[in-house]
DNA sequence: GGGTAACTTG
DNA sequence: CAAGTTACCC
């Protein structure tokens, strides 16, 4: 099985992108974040045409939103609202096999990093919280948590840890909550395991750069984790099971964010 | 010397479709209207690459917008301010050997054909009467008027008089301004005189029609006058020295109106 | 830098 | 229907 979490920074622009990206790496299930449109707006058709005929879609009008698309069945569609905020940043779904798929989009924050002033800080800390709170049990649940979480939790998962310590996505406080997140729910943080603990990994590249690739200044702000009881499967097909699609940054008219997939047998 | 008046509605945005048109037409002169762009925003380098090195552009941010561009010189740039409004609706050239070119976006002048109740229609009418006021005097000055008047005068120069009587562009008090100014300005209205009385002459089909090409429901807005001095060598040449391409209305991307264009020998 | 939306103009 | 702006968000 091949699960994709993409952030796609409004799927109706690149539809033809993402239809792109199906046929050529033929993931099982797409998880979308940024999807940008009313669920009646998800272009639906696209995806059943490409073999993707199982959806489940929680939008809203011009922010957020998130998507999971999949060739294979998807029970218990279940969006979630955290913080009581009436947006769209999660929906979760059962796979064949029984593990559960949760897709996230985490608040960005804003820019100022204090909770106290701004209150896009405080909102992204109190839905960590909420994670934190709900994936504190039925920890033997198979699960599987992907999406845009908006924060590199480690010193290489920037291109600098120094000059982003005060830059929302890496304080200290995003980090912390984090780290006690994948403590408190037994996950298993993929590609930080596959890799040796020194290895940059980005996902994403803003667009302000003048030439992305070249001055490399990237963030791996999208994640994908396992808990407890999938671990030794997420990990049995070695480092090659799990990739960060970096060649997609560079398509035409592209999203910000690059594709991460990971291979796992069910 | 041929000379094209087109309302382009963004020049920025359709520099190509201008280029191409330069290249097959082979004009001398191009005036354009709702350039829509501030002066330094003005494409300049492509006009020049394309072998159009003279320019005289008056524009402002957004709206409206008119600039001269040829393969000759032009010389005595100047601009006029109608109405006081701060608007760039007229740039004035003259052309080797003398003939004094007028470049007009005349107010389009809202829905509501009552200056009463519609400032928009009050001030389109009061520049028809300064322009009246303008062409009044010197009247030996061998004058080539043209741009987007949006106004049809005549019963053949719309889809339907009936229907039209009451729509802004074809009012009876916009039509007889016209005719006056025509008239006291001792203009030739070149396309109308050089085609019967009774033929359909439109220059622009709204964007709102399904298939503008089908249902055809025109309106000539777009003109070329001359002032007595020229009458003879605009009618010399016969019914194809006007040409309305009609043809540039189907391009991808289209501007509303098609350009119309001029052969005269000066 | 690049999305979406609401507004204004034609 | 299709330009342009401004405002908001990332």
């Amino acid at each position: 099985m091949r699960i994709v979490t993409w952030n796609i920074n409004s799927v109706r622009l690149r539809i033809d992108s993402v239809i792109r990206f199906l046929e050529e790496e033929q993931p099982d299930v797409l998880c979308l974040q940024e999807t940008k449109c009313l669920n009646d707006q998800f272009p639906a058709k696209a995806f059943a045409k490409a073999g993707y005929e199982h959806m489940a879609v929680n939008g809203q009008k011009a922010y957020h939103g998130v998507a999971t698309v999949a060739r294979v069945p998807l029970t218990d569609h279940q969006p979630i609202e955290f913080c009581g905020m009436g947006d769209a940043r999660h929906i979760a779904v059962t796979l064949p096999g029984g593990a559960r798929l949760h897709n996230f989009y985490v608040p960005a924050g804003g820019d100022e990093p204090d909770p106290e002033k701004n209150p896009k800080f405080a909102h992204k800390l109190a839905f960590m919280e909420e994670m934190t709170k709900l994936f504190s049990k039925k920890k033997k649940e198979p699960r599987i948590i992907v999406g845009d979480l908006n924060i590199a939790p480690g010193e290489h998962d920037v291109w600098s840890h120094k000059q982003l310590l005060k830059v929302v996505s890496h304080t200290p406080v995003e980090t912390d909550a984090m780290k006690a997140l994948i403590k408190k729910g037994g996950f298993t943080d993929v590609a930080r395991e596959l890799t040796t603990e020194d290895e940059k990994l980005y996902s994403w590249w803003s667009y302000r750069a003048k030439d992305w690739a070249a001055s490399d200044r990237g963030r791996r702000l999208d994640h994908i984790w396992v808990s407890e009881p999938l671990r030794e499967a997420a990990l049995a097909k070695g480092p090659q099971a799990l990739k960060i699609h970096r060649d997609v940054r560079g398509w035409e008219k592209p999203s910000d964010h690059a594709p991460v997939s990971l291979d796992i047998d069910l």
